[in-house]
DNA sequence: TATTGTTATACTCTATAACTATA
DNA sequence: TATAGTTATAGAGTATAACAATA
């Protein structure tokens, strides 16, 4: 006989993302920063050539909800927007050397806030949790017989 | 030579967070409720003499950002607020009968939600990741030697 | 007509500061 | 003075609908 889990993993794995996430948010705070900011200059990094509707699939919001963070972007000088010469309708986003630097700086926190996370967890520990978080996920992304 | 974990894990919690509860969240809207009524209905529900200090630690929100969702749920005829006779500061908050009903509505949701969340789990693997998520948000809750 | 992105507007959740009532 | 809660105000993140520009 096997003790069942007292809660639920759905409200678990929230409690979690809520601590693990503020302490985020302050640690980008503290550099300057914000998730969404973060996660916008991440994705410029890595998917060089992203158009905004790329970038905000990637980001997982919506294209007015990611205009108005860019808004914001390119009013701090993090980023340029032109239209491409090819197809004028795409908007190329580019950082600036602020750009740039504020990259850095929150890479830089974020690495740390990931270290500090990481800390006491093996190598398997790690690959084991990441894991069942993309089969929990991936229960929430299939389609359902009733939808 | 191992393969280390391509992506911070901070990075795929959020992930798995954001498309997890947002599909949490569509559930409990169908169901006319949104997560923090359900997690304030839910403490009422087990910590039955709860004072409106506790509520909110427990659903892990600031006091006023509370009475802000109580007056919501008073004005939805969910609850009501009545002073303690023994201790006047205090308001005991008190489930109606559409509150009763409303915590079952939203409660079969959330199990619903639930069991959509575990299938192809198996208990030990439930276990596990409740254990690694548990200390994941510990390493975040423990004093730092720079804090 | 379809696609890319912006503008206008608004909603939800959250928070802090100042306040009232009570002890 | 200290505690319980409310009010006033604001800010961040998100979204939808309507629109402009381009293809």
């Amino acid at each position: 006989m096997r003790k069942p889990s007292r809660m639920p993993i759905g409200l678990r794995l929230a409690n979690t993302a809520k601590t693990v996430g503020r302490a985020f948010d302050d640690t980008l705070a503290a550099a300057g920063g914000s998730s969404p900011v973060w996660l916008v200059l991440l994705t410029l990094k890595t998917q060089a050539m992203a158009s905004q509707r790329e970038i905000a699939a990637a980001v997982g919001i919506q294209g007015a909800t990611l205009t108005h963070h860019l808004n914001g972007m390119e009013r701090d000088g993090l980023i340029t927007r032109t239209r491409d010469p090819e197809n004028r309708r795409v908007h190329q986003v580019r950082l600036t050397g602020q750009g740039e630097e504020m990259f850095h700086r929150l890479a830089t926190a974020a690495q740390a806030h990931d270290e500090r996370l990481r800390e006491g967890f093996t190598e398997d520990e790690l690959e084991t949790l990441e894991k069942l978080l993309t089969r929990l996920q991936a229960n929430v992304t299939a389609p359902r017989e009733g939808a």
